[in-house]
DNA sequence: ACCTAAGAATAGTCCGACAAATATAGGGCC
DNA sequence: GGCCCTATATTTGTCGGACTATTCTTAGGT
């Protein structure tokens, strides 16, 4: 599982060597192969081990520094910082969790938190949005039938349907966890399907959600998101619980 | 309002200068002195105009690009990203937002983050919180009591007392949201106070927070949180609607 | 036993050069 | 005359090395 991933993994960080770095780094990190408290090599020798230059390197650093992953002093060094400030919702950080088969608990903990933010985000959905963005859902969850979460395009059109409400609330730091949930659902969904099909049609559901903010009925907006979300968790746990088909 | 702000403008990242450079930066950028779109000086002139090494600039952009702010590309340059792609809840970013008087609808919108995320928080706390995080809930809220907001140490307690509760509900991409609604606290006990003391007695409601979580009363310890918060909001639109006392 | 000063290790800063990428303009071809 | 392709200029990206500032540690002095 180390291997070189490309669903993401070539994506936007790694053109440039210092955000592929910052990337493998930043993986060895929340994958627990650097410890928090642990020092990390001092520059000369780190810089040398990797086959960059000495610049390279400390951009790198200063990348997952912003991210929260590490702090640098003179003399102590490098050290991996107490998880407790870790930016978990950071885009990049949650993708380089997801690089390395994060645990069942942090799992659930991300649903934990859609199950906080998305119900609310949808109710808030239903009073705010404008006609452009309900046609976006459509137009999405269109796409997401006819594609089934099994290819990528409907993958995508999934987590453009959940952009798009989350973008409907008219609310920026609300619509910053898009990214976060974002990449929660895509990665989620992948467990899902990497398994059997016992997953049930998510369709339905959605368009209940999708009905509700339409009709600007916020209420009801939640509670269909709630359903829709706990049934998410519920397929995503029985698919861990269940022997993998394809190990 | 561009004078240095010491609350926590020398703090953290200021000591090295990649730091300082990077909030100057970031303050142009999050107060709409750069807009989105805007292409910021080539790295060669930006340097000598701010009279520090391209290196350092070069690293003050990698934190910038790291939290979102901005793109760089050869040839194009670095230019300032859509604020969607802002991750506005970056501790660091919400600094430099309340460095240069953030607009009253970005107040509103974090109060509205808060009055989702902190009741169903309050709730999942008074599930799983732990002797130790209760008493230090009740500790913060007895410094809280002597000390009143208008102290240092007095809000200190209160930021304290919002982030154990996120603690306590044992959810790590949760608790991230913490330092972001610890600084969203902050400022705006900061803009409450700046007026007269037409604010009510906050200790009542924190205190029926802390009860319910304390017997572990899940329903009452998020609806006791959502008066808490909605309170707080009304105080902090009275205090932004009502003339100034001392402009 | 404690305080102080010297030393060592590390990140921080600076400089200058070259490489890679890419948008733009210009020339050649059809 | 219009289109494609190539040359070029601009900007970020990468490199290597030198020197500085900070701070932990250790040895020495009181």
């Amino acid at each position: 599982m180390s291997k070189a991933r490309e669903a993401d993994g070539g994506g936007a960080a790694s053109k440039r060597i210092h955000g592929s770095i910052a990337r493998k780094l930043g993986v060895a990190i929340v994958s627990g192969q650097h410890q928090p408290g642990d020092v990390l090599t001092n520059e000369i020798d780190a810089s040398e081990q990797l086959q960059v230059s000495r610049s390279v390197y400390r951009e790198a650093i200063r990348i997952l520094a912003a991210k929260g992953l590490v702090e640098s002093r003179p003399k102590t060094g490098t050290r991996v910082s107490a998880r407790a400030r870790w930016q978990l919702l950071d885009p990049d950080v949650l993708a380089w969790f997801f690089e390395s088969e994060p645990s069942e608990d942090f799992l659930r903990e991300l649903y934990e938190l859609r199950m906080i933010v998305e119900p609310a985000a949808a109710a808030l959905a239903a009073q705010r949005r404008d006609e452009v963005q309900l046609e976006r859902m459509r137009a999405a969850l269109v796409i997401m039938q006819h594609e089934t979460l099994a290819s990528e395009a409907g993958r995508a059109a999934d987590r453009d349907f959940h952009d798009t409400v989350l973008e409907a609330t008219s609310n920026g730091p609300l619509f910053t966890l898009s990214s976060s949930i974002g990449a929660a659902v895509r990665w989620t969904t992948i467990f899902k399907q990497r398994h059997s099909e016992l997953a049930r049609d998510p369709m339905p559901d959605h368009w209940k959600v999708f009905d509700a903010i339409a009709a600007g009925r916020a209420d009801q907006a939640r509670e269909a998101m709630e359903r829709l979300v706990s049934l998410a968790l519920e397929d995503t746990r029985a698919s861990i619980d269940a022997p993998a088909d394809q190990v």
